[in-house]
DNA sequence: ATAACGCATGAACAGTTGTTCATACGTTTA
DNA sequence: TAAACGTATGAACAACTGTTCATGCGTTAT
């Protein structure tokens, strides 16, 4: 990792600081990088329109129009937001004709969603 | 649900629409509450200083002047990101005489967070 | 009491985000 | 080829977010 992100020593006068345990944490944090994109990651879940398009997914694959209809936004919003999902690989698509079908891209969606409802319902 | 929240017919054209379709994903649509509590929880996992805050935690409780110190970051900044775990029952305290010790709140964060690291993985 | 320490909080700022609008692209049909 | 349709995209705007700075609160020690 860059160990240039973390300070190795704590700079406070706290009793209750224990180096040891900063230095332990220090060495078991993934990289900057790998922290970040996971950040960008909960991010696109971070939004209610993109939750709601992943749950419209749950059901079946549809198409742009679909989406919008169903959410009742425009399908510019819906096109925007689709790219997002597209470019984190949490759905993937396929043309027929005109109209492009988006699904689900694999189960880690579902989980990761189903797992932040367990936590909201405790 | 709020029912006004969705159109129940496609306004489009589209071929490819199924109304059936939709009205089914209408019906499996989670509350619109839920579905904003949900993002607004994912919302909390998707910055990376609240990411590593976590991360510091999954080794042991710590005191704000140790994760400042081993973020390399102001104890205001550090403070200000805990108030929102904290919200958010992510993460729980107690007081030490003056200090205070933050910790996980449950195995459920743990969870969420591998989750996004194994899609990230793959 | 009063000073010192650890932490919380409010205001303010720059940076980011989601939607709308207008328009362009790719495919199909006439 | 030209028109129609479904979708993508860029610009622009308001709304939101994270950090810093200054300051206040609660606890402990002198």
């Amino acid at each position: 990792m860059d160990l240039d992100q973390f300070s190795p020593v704590p700079r406070c006068d706290c009793p209750h600081t224990h180096p040891s345990l900063i230095a332990d944490a220090h060495q078991d944090m993934p990289a900057e990088e790998m922290l970040y994109d996971l950040a960008e990651l909960y991010k696109v879940f971070g939004d209610s329109t993109r939750i709601k398009i992943l749950y419209a997914l749950f059901e079946a694959e549809m198409c742009v129009c679909d989406i919008a209809a169903l959410l009742n936004m425009t399908q510019s919003a819906i096109s925007h937001q689709l790219r997002v999902l597209k470019q984190s690989k949490l759905v993937k698509f396929r043309r027929e004709g005109k109209a492009i079908f988006y699904s689900l891209a694999d189960d880690h969606v579902r989980t990761i969603i189903d797992m932040g409802m367990e936590h909201l319902c405790e």
